[in-house]
DNA sequence: CAGCGAGCATAACAACTGTTATGTAGCTGA
DNA sequence: TCAGCTACATAACAGTTGTTATGCTCGCTG
């Protein structure tokens, strides 16, 4: 319907994708409270002026921002959870995967949108979807592993749960501490049944890390 | 030092309650963008020139709002957890009952102070050192339990974060599901050796909402 | 080379913010 | 009764917000 489709960026002139992304730096940098037109256009050295040439307001900028989140943040949780080639602890880990990496997916964006979302119904309405989905994925997971129903939802809802409040804290950990924890995370949400109870730090950080499928019996031997 | 201690209230002046109490309202049900001078006067019926003659500036207003967060929002917690009497269960019994019961605290008192921690330094340091108090608490709730200081560690992570995470969301769960969930949520953190597996809703309704001890073996034989 | 429109900048508007200076009603004590 | 103080209200100031009207400067086309 709309002309939003003229991204053909002649030139060196500013783009949707511009303003969205200095929108996106600002939201997560400094929260929602910093979302003003002016600093958005600080960050592109541009005025008020050049905006309303893009945008016809500031609300359809937040719309298109929320939607930039919606598709980016949730892209690596839904091509771990929708692969059919994985099993249950697969999935699990790829989960874990994710979070512990924070490149495919920026946990602090994840948090600004959840503070803007009591704030705001909008965007609460885009958050909640994606929760309620998450939650889903989670839920399945947990099934897949052998949980019944009500287990597996308690089960969905403590990891996720758990997650976003992690973030939404500021959690004094180095990288070796959260990895540390990783087997007993697993043993109390996977149960040690299904997760493997040798795993040391060092087959933790190149199953999460490199980009090593965990295939035999080589744990713990590489070099490096 | 300060003269802060004239809270004498003669006739029906404001005092710094009064102003304590409004910002309060709407910090909770607002958030912290709508902290401004003149919503909190308004509350009050008042303008902003009365509050120039009760607080030196907004800044020493939102110090006490921070203050009295954390003396109301952390005495029910403390109130359980170090009280001598109870044993590890009945700790968490209590931590539990606390979060269904919401009338000891406020969740989303918690969540908006969170919410604010993460655009403002002073309120970060606040609940950053709450966060972590209560972290230990449960931690030392389940060291007694029997579990290893790690397993006791995480396991205090995950209850408390999950705690967090889920009034960050906005949940859809009546009281009788959320009181369902107890034993499943039980059972994953503090194991079926310690949690009764046999209690059923109205036994939980009873004990949590009831001001009836759990004695001895009387569970979900009364009339109401 | 003239003209024209795309892509901005500049400036102003009203509404909001914290803060301050000044005005004022009502009670108190002498 | 009348000064004097408490406990405000009123109004203004400078700064910020979203938004709009207007002016300008390039690059392209004819």
């Amino acid at each position: 319907m709309d002309k939003t489709s003229k991204e053909t960026k002649k030139n060196n002139a500013l783009t949707h994708g511009d303003w969205i992304q200095a929108a996106r730096g600002i939201l997560i940098d400094d929260g929602v409270g910093g979302l003003s037109l002016r600093r958005i256009a600080a960050v592109l050295r541009a005025t008020t002026g050049a905006f309303y040439w893009q945008f016809e307001n500031l609300e359809n900028l937040l719309n298109d921002l929320r939607e930039d989140w919606r598709t980016r943040n949730s892209a690596a949780f839904d091509g771990v959870f929708e692969n059919p080639e994985l099993d249950g602890l697969e999935k699990y880990l790829g989960y874990v995967r994710i979070l512990l990496r924070e490149d495919e997916y920026d946990p602090k964006y994840d948090s600004a949108m959840r503070d803007w979302a009591h704030s705001c119904a909008k965007t609460r309405a885009v958050v909640t979807e994606v929760d309620n989905r998450r939650v889903s994925q989670l839920q399945k997971l947990f099934a897949e592993l052998g949980f019944n129903q009500r287990s597996a939802r308690v089960r969905a809802m403590m990891t996720y749960f758990h997650q976003s409040g992690y973030y939404q804290m500021n959690i004094d950990e180095t990288l070796d501490e959260r990895l540390a924890n990783i087997p007993y995370y697993a043993e109390i949400m996977v149960g040690s049944d299904f997760f493997p109870a040798d795993l040391t730090i060092k087959d933790l950080r190149r199953i999460i890390f490199d980009d090593v499928p965990k295939d035999d019996g080589m744990l713990g031997q590489q070099t490096e």
